[in-house]
DNA sequence: CCCACCCTACCGACCGGTCGGTATGCCTTA
DNA sequence: TAAGGCATACCGACCGGTCGGTAGGGTGGG
């Protein structure tokens, strides 16, 4: 539960960070835009890329927290895949800033960070996996394609997302999500 | 057609911002990678982005090429999604630090640059746009799911790819190219 | 045949400037 | 009056880019 501070410097770090990258936005630009100073900064993080980490951490536990609330409603096979694809394209496109420096920069993570990240996505894939795997195996979905690459071009849509999304275009999220999942359900006939 | 010197710069230059990214590579690091000096780098290249945006020309010419070609064959509207596909695959997968450094430092380019290079993405794009809407059009393709989703949707595989694919891995690139192009065809259906 | 000349390719010490981070102390609130 | 919650001034490392210089091969006049 972050202070009204710290809470304005992560935004301004996640609106800068998206629109010019972590490296080329000084921590001097972060403050000023927070309209704090560089000794608020310091104060409540130790460094510069604990600002990634916070913005990494909190998408991800959000979205963690989504797909685990969705399976346990027990719903079949398509009716699980489609609520995860609607709910992940959603929240996706509420937080497209943060989404986009998550993209591009998770490999500036250090070791230690990294491995942990790794292990997160490692258990939310395999969970969307496992979905997809036993529709396959109930017959609900065909096999023809491997399950493993489904995963890999469901993911592939979201994370481009930042790329071509923008708030004001033609379409709403809804309607957006609502594609991309009738469009993944369609080839897992 | 890069001399030895110069092509030996960009091969390290390609290695370094994928794996560590652009503002984070530096000057020096380049040329210590590639066995030359500073001086070697400045002679043929007139600033550090000069090194990006020929990573991005070369990565670019060759993807329209390949795509204007197939085009030009004349295939029925589901083998040229499938031949397009492949192709994109697969040469993605042989380029994947190129594709890399493409997908996360593109908004680095200076205006001008950046104009020129969304004028020649919209082509791209939109000549794929019109294969599939073509096929929509002709009753070959279903049109439950709008095309623009559909070249977004495959797109962000691709664009995804440098995340996860491995040359070790596996699957051959032939193969994930043949599964990709099954799932999209399929839910084209 | 040779030597003066030149030109391309390259070298590496150096510079101005910026950046992440720190040291220190004031000031408010409990 | 103690303790967070900041502000300000400053540091040293490093970065992109420059610049005076060199090595060596081609070339043309004598």
């Amino acid at each position: 539960m972050p202070g009204a501070t710290e809470q304005k410097i992560i935004d301004a770090a996640v609106r800068l960070f998206a629109s010019q990258g972590y490296d080329a936005t000084s921590v001097q630009e972060i403050v000023t835009a927070a309209e704090v100073t560089k000794g608020a900064l310091y104060h409540y993080f130790r460094a510069k890329d604990d600002l990634l980490f916070e913005i990494y951490r909190l998408l991800i536990t959000a979205q963690s927290a989504d797909m685990d609330r969705i399976i346990e409603l027990g719903l079949s096979s398509a009716d699980t895949v489609r609520e995860i694809l609607v709910s992940l394209v959603v929240s996706t496109a509420e937080r497209v800033d943060e989404t986009a420096v998550f993209v591009r920069e998770m490999h500036r993570l250090d070791e230690a960070r990294m491995t942990e990240f790794r292990a997160e996505r490692r258990r939310y894939h395999e969970t969307f996996l496992g979905v997809i795997e036993k529709g396959q195996a109930d017959g609900e979905f065909s096999s023809a394609v491997p399950a493993d690459t489904v995963v890999r071009i469901a993911f592939g849509v979201v994370n481009q997302l930042p790329v071509w999304y923008r708030p004001d275009g033609p379409k709403p999220p809804a309607r957006l999500a609502g594609e991309i999942a009738d469009f993944v359900l369609a080839g897992l006939r």
